[in-house]
DNA sequence: GTGGTCTAGACCACA
DNA sequence: GTGGTCTAGACCACA
């Protein structure tokens, strides 16, 4: 479910953050599921507590999941969560259009690279 | 010629490096021109010499300047080096689309995006 | 008649105190009424009975429920607790006014504010 | 400056973002001001520098200061911040206007309490 | 058992 | 010197 990359430069916290805001966007757990516990989590990465508790509160100030004392910590995801994702990524898609265009870098480039992934919501027609 | 934001999360090392990386892409400092001594830099900029130091030893590194005793730092850009930049941009590209179709973008919206900028080199006919 | 909201930050058991404390405060529960036992309190919300037992314990203390061994729990609640209430509240109403006003709200807004509010015990004339 | 009581309920950590946060808004640190190193007020409140880590990290967050590796900590209020606070202590007065009005405070009583507060922005006219 | 807070202390990156 | 991350481990509140 969750891996950690120790030759990777982020810090441990930032990585399972990360992993966690990917499967709940995804849709890959549901809300109101209940997350893995604090301790249980711990054991099965072999990392601190302290840094899975870390990272979930992260998660909890960022809306991705809420704590019920006692309980554990459960998805919150939610549509505004995901309108709020959206902006941020087409905020770093501009920023990523320009730098290839001053880098030489033609729009139509852009766009075939794009026309020629798979999937994606665009009807094709004729 | 450089501007340190310290409201930036980035360190100023990095800030640094980025901006060179920047002018040098650009070709706002052509190959072999001399780079600011890193004393004159800290002065100007007021920070520690060391911070500038590590600035152009990353650069160094990173194939964007080359160094010689006793003279200074000179710029080494060169279009192998253009090239390979213009590859990692493609490939973070891909990475961002592919997350906003997950977001549910339509490629249309994202083709419409890039549509919109002004500039770029890409020709419109009919 | 008590509904708990897993997504409130709130523990379980206080947010059973205060659904009571509002019941009983704004009359919804007459004096001498009889609790909902433990133990079906427990079962209609699907949660421990210690959590049921924790929240009585509270509003015992806090005067506004007394028990009889045997017989249950009931409605203790007096004008003597509403007026204690109220003064808590208009404590709170200070602290709030005061914060607002080092915010740079004037007197003049927070009293519109409180006018535009439908209902209420003054009366308008002329 | 900053003082802890431990017999508040609060945890540390939250008293002193709240205390700093005050502290901010009120105008009596100045933005791009220093913080207190992490070890210095360690030290001084004699509580564990994580605790005062925990603390910054926090108000790093919510916008009230900003983190410069190897220089500290820095204010970093602005005024789009101020108006987010405004917002958010109006949404509160609204809601205890509404309790005490639930307890029987008359809407002239509230407004007569208000009027009787010194100091304030509105005009005073006849 | 569950999460939340705190301490003590190490180690790293940055300036 | 400055902040940031992580571990080990204790202790508390809640269910």
């Amino acid at each position: 479910m969750i891996v950690i990359d120790y030759r990777d430069g982020r810090p441990i916290y930032e990585q399972i953050v990360h992993r966690f805001q990917e499967m709940i966007l995804k849709g890959a757990m549901a809300p109101d599921e209940r997350m893995p516990s604090i301790r249980t989590l711990a054991i099965e990465l072999a990392i601190n507590p302290n840094t899975i508790q870390k990272a979930y509160t992260r998660l909890e100030q960022e809306g991705f999941i809420y704590s019920v004392k006692g309980k554990g910590n459960f998805v919150a995801y939610s549509e505004s969560l995901r309108e709020k994702k959206r902006e941020d990524i087409m905020e770093q898609f501009l920023e990523l259009v320009k730098k290839a265009m001053e880098l030489g870098v033609s729009k139509e480039d852009l766009i075939e690279t794009i026309r020629s992934l798979k999937g994606g919501n665009s009807v094709d027609r004729g």
